[in-house]
DNA sequence: GACTTGACCACGG
DNA sequence: ACCGTGGCCAAGT
């Protein structure tokens, strides 16, 4: 495992406003050597009940990414006011940066 | 070491 | 707007 990665993207994701959204690529890019799927990677390896906002990072495109806690995910992010279009996706408007 | 598997992405057609 | 395709990289077999 690479303590290093994983340092650096809970560290970016620490500070995703509420009520915002970002994205795999755009942590991949504030991080130095770390890619959209290494940031996956990160978040699905993330122990079970930690505190940072996992909820708030989305695929490129504003659409939640495929895993088991997508539901919940949805729910945490309309908690807290995010807004979903017809078509899943979420506008731009709350995207972070 | 070779090959597969993902909470991914940009791009061309 | 909707697919392929190739690139990516850490882990698991």
């Amino acid at each position: 495992m690479k303590e290093a990665l994983k340092e650096q993207v809970t560290t970016v994701m620490a500070r995703i406003p509420e009520g915002r959204v970002t994205t795999y690529g755009t942590i991949a890019r504030m991080t130095e050597g770390a890619t959209a799927r290494s940031v996956g990677y990160v978040l699905r390896t993330l122990p079970a009940g930690h505190d940072l906002p996992w909820f708030r990072i989305v695929r490129s495109g504003g659409v939640l990414a495929d895993h088991g806690g997508a539901d919940d995910q949805r729910r945490r992010l309309q908690d807290e006011g995010i807004v979903f279009d017809e078509r899943g996706r979420i506008p731009a408007r709350f995207f972070w940066p």
